[in-house]
DNA sequence: TTGTACGCGTTATCAA
DNA sequence: TTGATAACGCGTACAA
C-alpha cells in the first residue's frame, strides 16, 4: 500500500480507502489507484487487517479423522458455507486422540481463529479445554460427536432415533437375537446403544451382554469385536448384528466372511451412516442415512451465526436420519 | 503479554523472552512468568506473531474436491507432515472450476500463507496465475494435478506407465479392442492416455478414435462415457475399458450392467487410483494403486523444504504405482 | 476529499 | 539481565 501511495504521490490511507471501496475518495483517484494495485500485482496482507480488526475470517475445524469418507463428506459441507460466506477453513486433524484435540483446539485459539467446529475424538471424556473455552466466548460448535449440555450449539443426527428404528425394523422382520457392536460410550456412540437398547426393552427381547462388544468406529475395531462374538464359546450365535457405524459393519462383515457364514441367510448385519462403500458391497449394506453434507452446512452456518450475533442462542440441532433398506438385513426378500 | 507485565511488574519485552524460553532471562523471573501466564489462560496470538515475523506457519492447499476419497487421503498425509513439522493447514476447495481455484490461491495469498500445495482443477488449462505465484518466489508445489515446467516442484505417481502397464496387462491377456475413458487432456490425464496410445501402439493394435470419450474425473462423467460408447451404432462393442480413474470406472461399471451386460465377461474393465471402494465392488475393480497418502506427505515435505530454504531445486518426483488385479478384468481365471 | 496520528500484539535492536 | 523504541501493514478517528 506505502509502494502504490508513493507510486501515485498520494497518501496510504487513500490508497486504503480506493481499495476498499469506501465512497469519499475521488472517483478518479479511486480508479487510477485500483489500477496501478492490479498493476503491481498488490495483495492485501489479511494478517495486518485481522491484528487491527481482531477478526481473521478463519475457522477452525477439529476433525477425529479426515480420510473417513463420512467425515470428508462433512468437511465439504462445511467448506460449501465458509466458500458461501467468504471464511476460511483452518483444518486439524485429532487422528482420534484426546492429546491431539487438545494441542489442536490450542492451536486453533493462537491463530485467533472466529470461531471453532468439533468433532470429538474416540478418547474424549474430559471436557475441561472445551467448556474452558466455551466459556470465554469463542463461538464453538460441536458436529456429529458432540458434547451436549456445556453451552455450545451441537448438530447431530438423531442417533438415539435412528439406532432405535433400525433395531425395530429387525425385529419386524422376526429377527430375535442380536449383537451389538458399540462404539466409545460417548455421544454418538453412546445414543446409538441407548437406541438399540430401548428397542430391544420396548419389544421385550432380552439382552445379551456377552454380545454388546465395544468396537470403536473403525473397520479395524469392526473386525476384531465381531471375531471375539463368533469365537465366544457355546453354539449360540447371534442372528443379526447392528453396528455403531459403517466402517466398524465392514470390518464385522470381514469376519463374519473369514468364519464362513453367508450374510444375511447365517447373520443378518446393518451399519449406520451410509457410507460411500455401503451400496457397493457384495451384499449391499443395510444403514441409516446420515445427511453428512448437511451436517457440515447446518454446523457452520450456526457457527457462523454465533461468530456474527453474540446473542445468538446455543441449540442442539438434530436431523433426521433415514433407513435404506439394501440386502444385508435380509428383509428384502 | 501486557497484562502479565503490568501483574508482575516487569516490562513486556521481559514477558516475551521468558515465554519464549530465551537465555538472557533470569531463571527465576523466567518462572514466575511461565506460570502466572499459565494461570491467566494466555495465549499467544499469532497473527501479531506472524505481522512482524512474516511467516504464518500456516500451509494453503487447493484440493479439486475433498470429499474424493483420493484427495481426503493426500489430505491425510498432507496432514500428517504439517503436523509433524508445526504448520498449520488452510484447506481450500476449487470444485474443478478455474475460477474457484484461482479464488481460492488469491485468498491463500492474501492470508500470508508461507506456501501452497495445488491439485489443479479438470478445467485448468490457463497457467498464468500459478506462474505468477511462483515468479514471485512463494513456495508452491504441484501434487496429483500437476504443471510441469512452470518452475514449481510436482509431486505425482508415473501416470504414463501406469497406464501403459495396465494396457499391456490386459494385452498380455489377449485383449485386443479397447475403449478408453478419458480425463481432461492436462497432467494426468493427458499422461495415462498417452500411456494408453503408447502401450496399442507397441503391440502393433488398432487404436479405435470414437471408443476414446473424454468422461472427466467423476462418477457421472463415467456413466456418461460409457453409455455413449454403448450406444454407438454397429454391433460391434470394445471387449475392454480402460477408466482414467476408479471413479470414472464406478461410473462406467454401472451403464455397462444398465445394458445388461456383464463384467468380465462380456466386457472387461479397469480402472485408477485403487478407490476405497474398488476391493469391495460386486465385481472387484483392477485398478493401478497410487499412494495417494504418501503423495500428500512427499508434496508436504518438499513443500517445507522449500519455504525453509529458498534454494531447495525444484524437481518432479514420480511415485511408483502397482497393478492391483482383481476380477474385473477377468484375467484371475 | 485527503492526510496525520495512533493502535492492534508481538519481537528485533539497541541502550542501560 | 532488563527496558524502551520502533516496526510489521492496515484501519479508525480525527484534523485539515
Amino acid at each position: 500500500m506505502k509502494k502504490i501511495a508513493a507510486e501515485l504521490g498520494v497518501s496510504a490511507m487513500t490508497v486504503s480507502r480506493a481499495l476498499n471501496n469506501h465512497d469519499n475518495v475521488d472517483e478518479n483517484t479511486k480508479k487510477t489507484i485500483v489500477e496501478t494495485a492490479k498493476k503491481m500485482g498488490y495483495t492485501p496482507n489479511r494478517v495486518a487487517k485481522s491484528l487491527v480488526s481482531s477478526r481473521t475470517y478463519t475457522i477452525g475445524v477439529v476433525i477425529p479423522e479426515i480420510s473417513h469418507a463420512f467425515f470428508a463428506q462433512v468437511v465439504s459441507g462445511i467448506e460449501n458455507v465458509t466458500y458461501e460466506k467468504d471464511y476460511q477453513l483452518l483444518l486439524t486433524n485429532s487422528a482420534e486422540k484426546f492429546e491431539r484435540e487438545n494441542k489442536a483446539l490450542e492451536t486453533l485459539l493462537a491463530q485467533q481463529v472466529d470461531g471453532i467446529l468439533v468433532s470429538c475424538s474416540e478418547e474424549t471424556t474430559d471436557f475441561s479445554l472445551l467448556k474452558r473455552i466455551i466459556d470465554t466466548g469463542k463461538p464453538l460448535v460441536f458436529f456429529d460427536r458432540c458434547v451436549e449440555g456445556i453451552g455450545a450449539s451441537t448438530v447431530s443426527v438423531d442417533d438415539r432415533n435412528g439406532s432405535y428404528n433400525m433395531t425395530q425394523h429387525m425385529i419386524d422382520h422376526g429377527y430375535k437375537t442380536f449383537a451389538y457392536l458399540s462404539g466409545p460410550q460417548i455421544s454418538t456412540g453412546k445414543e446409538r446403544l441407548e437406541g438399540f437398547r430401548n428397542a430391544l426393552k420396548d419389544n421385550k427381547l432380552d439382552i445379551k451382554e456377552e454380545w454388546i462388544v465395544e468396537s470403536g468406529f473403525q473397520e479395524k475395531g469392526g473386525y476384531e469385536a465381531m471375531k471375539k462374538i463368533l469365537e465366544l464359546p457355546g453354539d449360540k450365535m447371534p442372528r443379526a448384528v447392528l453396528a455403531v457405524n459403517d466402517p466398524a459393519a465392514i470390518g464385522a462383515i470381514e469376519a463374519i466372511e473369514e468364519f464362513g457364514y453367508s450374510i444375511p441367510d447365517d447373520i443378518a448385519i446393518t451399519g449406520f451412516s451410509d457410507d460411500i462403500r455401503a451400496r457397493l458391497l457384495k451384499c449391499p449394506l443395510t444403514t441409516v442415512y446420515q445427511p453428512s453434507v448437511s451436517i457440515g452446512r447446518k454446523a457452520a452456518e450456526k457457527l457462523i451465526k454465533v461468530i456474527e450475533n453474540k446473542d445468538e442462542p446455543a441449540e442442539n440441532i438434530d436431523l433426521l436420519t433415514d433407513l435404506v433398506i439394501r440386502q444385508s438385513c435380509g428383509c428384502n426378500k
